[in-house]
DNA sequence: AACATTATGTAATAATATAACATTAACAAG
DNA sequence: CTTGTTAATGTTATATTATTACATAATGTT
C-alpha cells in the first residue's frame, strides 16, 4: 500500500482503466475498432493497444466478450471476478445485449454432463429474440 | 421432380454442395479461408462465394458456425432442419468441437426465462474444457 | 414469354485481429 | 538499492475475417 498508483491498486494498468472505463459506460457492447476511435485522444492510437487491454480484461473478467458481435461489455454480474461462465440475451433488432446472472441457470450449465460424462466449467451462452422494446 | 439436377432437389446449388460436402467430410471445424483455398480447384475463387455459400448453409442448418472460433462444422443432429438452438463442446487444447444433442439441454434452455418472464427459441451454447485425449 | 427469385462472378475494400520487435514500469529477492 | 523477473506499453507492419457494389446467369412460376 506504499504506492500512489491507485489504479493498480485496482489490479488496472492505464490503458486497461481507460478502456474499461469507457465499455463501463457504454449503454451497449462497444466494438474494438469503436472503443479506438473513441480513445485517441487518450493516447491509445494503435489497434493493439487496445486488443491487449481487452484480453486483459476479458481474462480478469471485467468485461465480457460477445462472440457473436465480436464487441465487449461490462461485466454486471458482480459476484463473477473471473468469467468461465457467461450468458446472455441479444436483441436480434435493437441488439441490445443483456447479462443473464441466473443461479438456476448457471447451476444446470455447471453441472450438464455430455455423452462421455464430461463436465465443462467453462461456458459461453448466447440467446436470441426481441427485446421487450422490439417485440 | 421432372429436373435432373438432382442437387437442387436437396435444394443446394453446385457452391453450397462443393462447400458443404468439404465442411461435412472435415472432422474439424473449417475457416473461411481455409475453405477458399480448398475449392479454388473446383472454380470457387472468391471470398464472397465461400460466404455466401456458408450464410445460405447455416441457415438452412446444414452447418454451424463456432462462434468463438470462427470456424464451421457440419450439423450432425440429424433432427436439425433449421439451426435455432445449437450446442458445442469445444477442447481448449486440441480445438477438437463436437456437436452436443441432449434432450435434456435443449428442453432446460428452450424453457428458460429471464428475469422479464422472457423466452429465446434460439441459442448457442459453447462449453469449454479438455477433450478425453487431452486430459 | 414474362416475371421474380436465387445463385454466381469479379473487383475492391472494410472490419477484425495478430506478429515481431523495442522499450519502459512495477515489483520481489538478495 | 540494484539485479532479475514479469507485466505493460509503443510502434510498424501485416494477417485474417467479412462485406459492398455492381454485373450476369440460372431457376422457378405464372
Amino acid at each position: 500500500m506504499r504506492t500512489g498508483n491507485i489504479n493498480r491498486m485496482q489490479n488496472l494498468s492505464k490503458n486497461q482503466q481507460i478502456i474499461f472505463d469507457l465499455i463501463d459506460k457504454s449503454p451497449e457492447p462497444l466494438k474494438a475498432y469503436a472503443i479506438l476511435f473513441n480513445v485517441q485522444k487518450k493516447g491509445i492510437k494503435a489497434p493493439l493497444q487496445v486488443y491487449r487491454a481487452l484480453d486483459k480484461l476479458v481474462e480478469i473478467g471485467k468485461i465480457h466478450k460477445i462472440e457473436s458481435r465480436n464487441a465487449f461489455i461490462a461485466c454486471h454480474n458482480s459476484s463473477c471476478q473471473v468469467s468461465k461462465a457467461t450468458a446472455f440475451s441479444i436483441c436480434e433488432i435493437c441488439e441490445k445485449v443483456t447479462e443473464i446472472s441466473s443461479v438456476g441457470l448457471s447451476k444446470y450449465l455447471a453441472n450438464f454432463k455430455d455423452k462421455d460424462g464430461m463436465k465443462y466449467n467453462k461456458y459461453n451462452l448466447e440467446f436470441f429474440g426481441l427485446c421487450k422494446k422490439c417485440r
